[in-house]
DNA sequence: AGGCTATGTTGACAGTGTCAAGATAAAACG
DNA sequence: CGTTTTATCTTGACACTGTCAACATAGCCT
């Protein structure tokens, strides 16, 4: 961006069409994401974006691979906090979850929508990062369960995947402003949490 | 279609429009529909359509509202079964509501997805049909709280979130093809009504 | 009969993703 | 060092999209 000299090639266009597209992502969203204005925001013709990337698809597949490889680290992040209670650490985790997503509405669309995921057109690089992501969740639900926190007579795969599934719903129903707007995000976390946990916590509460 | 004379008058393009476009949404999906196909397949010019709806929006949100209004019917039929009792007819709402989404991944992804309802795009046409739908999901709650299925101390409103979020998401994995595949559908759905009656099932069965 | 209005038409425009063919520079190789 | 290969970038072109403006037709109302 700063090369004062317009030399015939940029140097290093794929990650300024990267940084591009990360930053018009989360002004206008995923939708009015072009190739042709990415191009233009790196200072270069309309079709040198298809010589680092397949296709349209690959470069989202690009953006969406970090976005997962961050959400990742927050994840661990919160679920390896050792002096907070299980308990604690679930109901961070929901906040947290919740919280990305209302805060990155067009980065939790693109990582999760069905742009980049739908015919199988997402990238092996894209299923690499997103795939521990997912696999991270089942972890996450194996040791809740074993905490008692989780009812220990479900199959941990399933149970992440409903539990993982109620987070994606809320979020979702959230940033598409159906049915629920962002101003009780707290209590529908807490509402959440709260379901999940309810036979656990009376045994726990006495 | 069945047209022999062609009149320069449609006569019903309206509905002929929206029938086409029914057709090809679960053909070819929401993403591949265009205004000027529709027109092809009504047997009519690429601008008449707008004699009929605004804008592609408009159209959409037509489309959506008939989906809205068949599945508001069949919920409704679900939730009346006097004959059974409410925990079957919860557990077979869940189910249905997941197989519904399965079964019609695009109509679907229509009636739920962002196309219709982002930028407050949504038609009061629309608004009209879909708010009515989502209000019974918080009748509903009502109603299985004060039966004992969920818990008590919960606001309705909240519950209703959650527990519509629940379905939602898995459904949206589902569809969206992440990390769930389609051979698990019914253990998920158990497993989700299982999680949501976990400690009012304890009290029932003793 | 005349005009109003609903509904249709063609023409045009800006925007999109993507391919093909040619230009340029850097790197690899003799 | 010169030459060739390779990576990168360019312009030109195509088919497709939604949408507007201007015009045509036909049915309805007075």
């Amino acid at each position: 961006m700063a090369n004062a000299v317009q030399s015939y090639h940029h140097g290093d266009l794929r990650s300024a069409l990267i940084e591009a597209a990360t930053a018009r992502l989360s002004k206008y969203g995923v939708d009015s994401l072009s190739l042709r204005k990415l191009a233009e925001d790196a200072g270069v013709s309309r079709t040198a974006p298809y010589h680092h990337f397949k296709d349209k698809s690959a470069l989202l597949s690009a953006i969406a691979a970090k976005g997962f490889s961050d959400w990742h680290t927050a994840a661990k992040r919160i679920f390896e906090q050792e002096d907070k209670t299980p308990q604690a650490r679930f109901r961070e985790f929901v906040h947290e979850y919740i919280g990305y997503a209302a805060d990155n509405p067009e980065m939790y669309e693109l990582m999760f929508g069905r742009t980049i995921w739908q015919n199988q057109a997402a990238t092996n690089d894209l299923k690499e990062v997103a795939f521990p992501c997912f696999q991270f969740q089942v972890t996450m639900t194996r040791y809740w369960q074993d905490k008692g926190l989780l009812p220990n007579n479900q199959d941990a795969l399933r149970l992440a995947q409903v539990t993982w599934g109620t987070l994606h719903g809320i979020a979702r129903l959230l940033i598409d402003g159906i049915y629920a707007d962002s101003s009780h995000i707290e209590e529908m976390c807490d509402c959440a949490a709260d379901l999940f946990m309810q036979k656990q916590m009376d045994a726990y509460n006495g």
